[in-house]
Order: C-alpha cells, then sequence, then structure tokens
DNA sequence: TATTGCCTACGAATAAAATCGTAAAAATGA
DNA sequence: TCATTTTTACGATTTTATTCGTAGGCAATA
C-alpha cells in the first residue's frame, strides 16, 4: 500500500476531466475547443491547467509527438465517488439514504428509472 | 422576483453553517469551539468567515448586545439542494438517477432505509 | 529559405479563499 | 477603580486557484 495520495480536483480541473472521460483521450486544443463553448479563458490557460494536473497525477500523457496527448488518469467512476461520499459527509450527516432521497424528491425520474433504482433496493434487500 | 443572486458558500463556510444548522444559533466562540476539534485555525479567523458570511446574508445576526448572536439565513435544505443540483450537473450529466444509483451502491442502507425509498418512488411513479 | 502558425514551457499577474495580528471597546471581577 | 479577559473590526499576509504573456521550437508552405 504505497500511501497514494487521493487528490481532489479542482473546479476547473473537473470540466478538463469531463471531457477526458468523454473523449476518451485529446489534446489541449480539442479540450480547449470544447471548454470554450461555455467559458472564455484563453488557450495557455487551459494548457497550463492540464500541465499542473499531469503534475499531479490527475492525467496521463503521450508526448512521443510534438503534440501532446492526454488521457484521465483518474476515473470517472472513482472521483464521482469521491464527490458523492464527501457532499454527504459534510452536507448529509453521513446518511447515503438522506442524499436519496433528497435527490430524488427534487428531480422528475421516468418510469424507466424509477424501475431501474427499484431493482437495485430490491437486490440490496436481499442481502 | 428580487433577482436574489445564489451565493454558493465555500468549503469553510459550510463547516460553519453545519454548527448554526445543528446548534440554531451560536456565538463565534461556540462555532469555533466545535471547529477546533477538527481544525486549528484560530478563533480570529472563525470570526473574520462569519463577518464576511454575513456580508454576503449567509447568516444573520443579533448584535443588540456586545457579543453577537448568529444564526443561518440559508436552510439546510436549500443548501443541499444547491450542492446536490450542482454535483448532478457537473458530474452525473444531468442525471439525477445516475446519483442515486451510484450512493446506493456505495452504502449499506438498512431494510428501513431501503423500504423509506421505496415508498418514495412509488409516489413518484403514481404521477 | 523565410514566414506564418501552432505547439509546449514556464514565470508572473490576478483573483479568491483562508489565516492571522493588532487595536479598541465592552465586560468581568478583584 | 483598575487590571484582565473577551469581544468586534479590519487591514495585511499567506495560500491556493485561475489566468495570461512571452519565448523558443518545429512543421507546413509560399
Amino acid at each position: 500500500m504505497t500511501s497514494i495520495k487521493k487528490i481532489k480536483p479542482t473546479e476547473s480541473e473537473l470540466e478538463i476531466l469531463r471531457v477526458l472521460w468523454d473523449k476518451g483521450s485529446a489534446t489541449v486544443r480539442d479540450v480547449h475547443e470544447v471548454l470554450s463553448l461555455h467559458k472564455d479563458s484563453g488557450y495557455t490557460t487551459t494548457l497550463k491547467l492540464m500541465q499542473i494536473m499531469f503534475e499531479k497525477g490527475l492525467v496521463k500523457r503521450n508526448d512521443s509527438s510534438k503534440t501532446h496527448i492526454y488521457t484521465a488518469n483518474v476515473s470517472k467512476e472513482s472521483t464521482q465517488n469521491q464527490f458523492v461520499n464527501k457532499m454527504i459527509d459534510t452536507l448529509f450527516s453521513g446518511s447515503s439514504t438522506q442524499l436519496v432521497m433528497q435527490a430524488l424528491g427534487n428531480s422528475k425520474p421516468n418510469k424507466e428509472e424509477i424501475e431501474e433504482i427499484q431493482q437495485l433496493l430490491n437486490q440490496l434487500k436481499k442481502r
């Protein structure tokens, strides 16, 4: 167990990770183009962020060619978990059920989604 | 509709809000004593934060006596919602169902909790 | 070959959040 | 009353996150 520090991505880093999770891998320009749709910071800003993320180990990169190709080095699932758990801890007194109730109460899940959740609940009940 | 700006509490502000939600109202010292259990910043830091929160409208205060008494000015529920919605947006592609599945998958709800959720789901289904 | 464009690296500026130090006023109590 | 403690106010510093400007390299192409 080589003491892996759990790095919490910042807001901007999350935005970048989302693009990488979506695309699989991408260049700085690819990422920047997506971000530009909703944000207006410059290209070098995105570049710098991705360099920092590389140092932190949040992303990998292939620099065999001049234009580097980046890939996420943390999974979407584990990151989701990290944030969900943190939120359960800090805002829901540690009760995941409370979070679930809150999330469900405020959304309009359709029939299929409801049934999917019910199925999961039935499985949980069995054990 | 008097253009209410939705202020997002920072991490430290959340910690303070949690104490206020829990205690109903409290002095800076009260809050600081609770925070001190898990944190080691000084008294004036807590004071300053609470003053800033007052300016932002996150808390109210009664300053009729020298020692001010603070109360949360945003509800726990609305703040939970604010954060849950944001998280759904940024990490779950807008799908609350995904968040729910993830949260349930990783927790060990007991029978009562499961049934509580099932009840809610049945209600949602009716409409 | 020169020019142009796009790439990385990287220091530095800016912004936002958190922390602290000090002063002054009020409260406490010997 | 006078020293001590507790409190607020508030500027300043420190830390962290975000943004940008500029330099140098490489490749396409006029």
